[in-house]
DNA sequence: TTCGTGACGTGCA
DNA sequence: GTGCACGCCACGA
């Protein structure tokens, strides 16, 4: 045991419990996992995962309630477009927190 | 072990 | 609201 990818793992069990239609942010992620105030680390993590992946991390936005994407690239769109699949309302290129944010 | 980097956050001008 | 500096944590060379 003594396994040192229980950080991943915390990370990708908090991920996935993110309810559809919600966001939470990196920092709030990174919480949520046990991680303090790992954000950073969340980011890099999400960007190793694989794009056939099962995990909602496109839930997942920064504080500022935007895409953490260089608007207008292919990554952006397709974060925005699975949430706006999952009615997530964009109000010009940014997402309103206080309607759409997930507290557990 | 030390150094640089990153899909970040917060405070302040 | 926008831009910048500094802080935080984990990771790889």
């Amino acid at each position: 045991m003594l396994s040192m990818d229980n950080k991943k793992d915390a990370l990708m069990q908090a991920l996935y419990s993110i309810p559809p239609g919600r966001v939470v942010t990196y920092g709030q992620l990174a919480k949520l996992a046990g991680l303090g105030q790992a954000a950073r680390y969340v980011g890099t993590a999400l960007k190793n995962l694989p794009r056939e992946t099962n995990l909602p991390w496109h839930r997942v936005i920064n504080a500022k309630g935007k895409l953490s994407f260089a608007p207008g690239s292919e990554a952006y769109k397709r974060q925005k477009n699975l949430l706006v699949q999952e009615k997530v309302e964009f109000e010009n290129e940014k997402i309103n927190l206080r309607k759409f944010n997930w507290e557990p």
